[in-house]
DNA sequence: TAGTTATTTAGGCAAATGTCTAAATACATT
DNA sequence: AATGTATTTAGACATTTGCCTAAATAACTA
């Protein structure tokens, strides 16, 4: 929950997260996509992973990064909590 | 949208909604149900309310804190979106 | 008006965060 | 094998965060 929270806590890394609701993306498309280094970005992609709120795959020499909504679940149950 | 995630990224605050989700309670009921000091939780709540997560009024010489759920409705929406 | 209780503000400090550049690693191509 | 492309790791640095103590403010009570 804490990783989660901790994630989801940057604007870059929501955007991160929306760009691949479209479509798996690369470690370089996603990069591109941004204006920050791409350190910066394969940074972003680790807490994202660490959260569990992304998956990465080797693809040649290509890394392929996938949604894993499995953990939003977590949250939006944590959330539905209040409404009740 | 970014000061409710970065409200909701600390385990203690997210203890004070949790809390608040029982009943409203004044800022010293709310600091004596944590180990740190009054100005720590003070400083919590004032990010919880800059987040729009709690209000606060004043009762003679107590502040009562109450969960205010409409901007989790926000995250709710932001979340499903993801979902689809 | 003093004194007591409730809460916030101010200021300081160590740790965490987000960024960068430079270097390392992994795979592909020639 | 050497070079090129994709990505991550390492290390540095400024800013932000979460905590503290001390002091300030606000509201009761005697």
């Amino acid at each position: 929950m804490n990783a989660l929270f901790k994630a989801l806590n940057d604007p870059t890394r929501r955007a991160i997260l929306e760009m691949l609701r479209e479509r798996p993306c690369t470690a370089g498309e996603i990069a591109d996509a941004f204006q920050f280094s791409k350190p910066t970005i394969s940074h972003h992609l680790d807490l994202l992973r660490q959260a569990d709120l992304v998956a990465s795959e080797k693809q040649g020499q290509f890394v392929l990064y996938t949604l894993n909504m499995t953990v939003m679940d977590e949250l939006l149950g944590w959330l539905l909590q209040f409404k009740s």
